[in-house]
DNA sequence: ATAAAAAATTGATTTAAATCAAGAAAAGAG
DNA sequence: CTCTTTTCTTGATTTAAATCAATTTTTTAT
């Protein structure tokens, strides 16, 4: 694999935009492309927090319950990042982050990137920006997960990925129990609503394609 | 009332530590201390968005589902501010803020807010701060909902309130029912639940007087 | 290509919590 | 202080989804 130490930190919305001379700033203050194969963890309750970029792959953001059940929280692709809750907080996160398929991330250390925003205050406006759609994210999952039925949620997650794809007929990337578990609901349900909705004549399923109508 | 404009801002976390010089500065571009009588709405979809300070009272945040049944997304008492997640979307948001009592807000306009922000950039800082706890805190709110069963979430919820309030004899400063709400559950199970506490002898109950042991 | 492992489906059963219903208690208005 | 409204409690019933169990299908590894 190349090592494009700038190639990864552009692939995110908010680095993009930066110019030459201070994205190669950040870039210095960034460690760059670990692999982490599939099922590995990417951080864990208790690792020094910073910002996680991820390059390429996925990777699920999860807390366990007391019963060591998985909560997802979130599922990251290509350009997205995490660890924000962590960044300015001095206690250690309660979350997971583990890789779905072979991922490359960068990291950027807390204190370098805190030094880094203080000399660059347009990126913490950028970043501020990004945080503010990602509270109103995560107020979205939350009310998906408590306010609609399965149906309904595994419809809205259809939509939301054949909107995302720009055509009607696409491919899941991801296991079904994967999703059923980013929807809060067991796979074996998300198994009988998917049929109860091909019934219905609202998704054509055919595996891993589907065609929402 | 009095007109203190900056007694308001100053309850706030993030501009506690502001210099006079700069607060005074924020202080011109917000509006004071307007009153919402309890259970009117302070904000819905639709309206312009800005930060909305508390100044004084409660105020919930929720949305609508289908059913028009509504999910609290969180409960704000004062010093505590919301709207982040807008304040730098283009489109509306979709939330409603409701005074659950009577309630004072101050607002700080979006666009003065954003201007505000680039001349201040260590504000900035403290606010992506702000937003990362409240990623937290939103994700925690999300974990708490669906992976606690009805009575978890309810001793969990008490022992939090006896913590924040430092002592284990508590009155509790909402309705049974918005705490249902808060919790996700419905009154009637909230009802029971908490009588389950109870004979298992880990609360106390006297109308809205609780002792957590 | 074949074996082994993991994921997905389907059925039967259980369960936690919602809903429906009605009365008691508390809070608010006049 | 009394009347009205809202909140709270308690009981009976329903319901959505989890769990348990057993195959089938798909994926992965050798």
């Amino acid at each position: 694999m190349k090592h494009i130490p700038e190639a990864c930190l552009s692939k995110v919305e908010i680095f993009k935009t930066l110019p030459a001379e201070v994205r190669k700033q950040l870039v210095a203050t960034s460690k760059h492309q670990v692999l982490h194969k599939a099922g590995k963890l990417i951080r864990q309750p208790g690792d020094s927090g910073g910002l996680i970029v991820i390059d390429q792959g996925r990777a699920k953001v999860f807390s366990l319950d007391e019963e060591g059940n998985e909560v997802v929280l979130n599922i990251l692709s290509e350009g997205e990042i995490t660890g924000e809750g962590e960044l300015f907080e001095d206690k250690p996160g309660d979350t997971f982050v583990e890789a779905m398929e072979d991922t490359v991330v960068c990291s950027i250390d807390k204190e370098m990137f805190q030094k880094f925003l203080k000399e660059n205050p347009e990126v913490a406006l950028k970043l501020l920006n990004n945080f503010g759609a990602k509270i109103v994210q995560v107020q979205r999952h939350e009310m998906l997960k408590s306010a609609f039925d399965a149906k309904k949620r595994i419809w809205e997650y259809l939509k939301d990925v054949s909107m995302k794809e720009g055509k009607q007929e696409f491919v899941l990337s991801l296991k079904k129990k994967d999703i059923a578990a980013y929807l809060g609901i067991s796979p074996e349900t998300f198994s009988r609503k998917l049929k109860e909705l091909e019934k219905e004549g609202r998704v054509k399923v055919r595996g891993k394609k589907i065609k929402v109508k």
